[in-house]
DNA sequence: TTTCACTTTAGAACAATTATAAACTAGTTT
DNA sequence: AAACTAGTTTATAATTGTTCTAAAGTGAAA
């Protein structure tokens, strides 16, 4: 993903494209790969690679920010801290406890053959599957 | 579960039946249906329905100690708070936001047909599938 | 270039959880 | 049954992850 299309991408959101957003978007989103993270994680992350200093406020500003414009989607993990994931299509994780790390499933990698129907006046929003691995 | 099933329990898991732990047993195992709950939920409620009074850091220590045994287990929401189920045998859950609630799904009402196999050299621990629920 | 709403920032505040250390107690030993 | 001891409870402090606040800063429109 180009700066271009980061600017576009901020705009489109109705996010001002301040140095801050564009130079952590740009951290998360000019990836090949999928990218998991936390907030401790990316803290850290941004202090090594990029020359400035971001306040950590502002790091879950804007990765709040960035989850309500839909460009980062939060996983379920148990524990206290969130982990958010660059891939916000519609897909499943395994999870390793020993690293405490994500791993991307592609949805069309769990077929599921039987579902139970929502309770009562309710509808099923989404499913995710949770694989969690051992050694 | 009768009290002194509890007592069994609780001595067969090399934990102490001290009065706390026997009461909150009880209150958390003598139910026909599963019980999930988050410890400050679980304060209140113990608060309103017996009597004594309990330390946070007891509820604390005795809910984990119940799920180091075996006894409890904790499911995946996401948020800042933990919740338990009593239910311990392998299950699903739905997940409705509007009224943080969740709700049991039998193992046997979801068939998973294709399931990717574990990365290298680890291991499938287990699959838990989460239905989050829309009105 | 001035203006102003939106952002960033440091630090305070908050909420959930864990640690601490003194008082207490179940169960064993005498 | 009294004494002992290791495990437990308790109030409180400490820690951790996150959100709030209010002052200073900054994009972008006029």
């Amino acid at each position: 993903m180009k700066k271009l299309d980061i600017l576009k991408k901020l705009r489109s959101s109705g996010l001002r494209p301040t140095k801050q957003r564009v130079e952590i978007a740009k951290f998360l989103f000019e990836r090949d790969k999928t990218f998991h993270f936390t907030i401790e994680s990316l803290d850290k992350l941004l202090a090594k690679k990029t020359s400035s200093k971001f306040a950590l406020a502002t790091i879950y500003n804007t990765v709040h920010a960035f989850k309500e414009a839909g460009h980062l989607s939060e996983v379920e993990v148990r524990g206290n801290k969130s982990y958010f994931d660059t891939n916000v299509s519609n897909h499943h994780h395994f999870y390793d406890s020993e690293t405490a790390e994500l791993i991307d499933i592609d949805a069309n990698d769990i077929v599921i053959q039987k579902i139970p129907k929502a309770p009562n006046g309710k509808k099923i929003k989404n499913v995710e599957v949770f694989i969690n691995l051992k050694n």
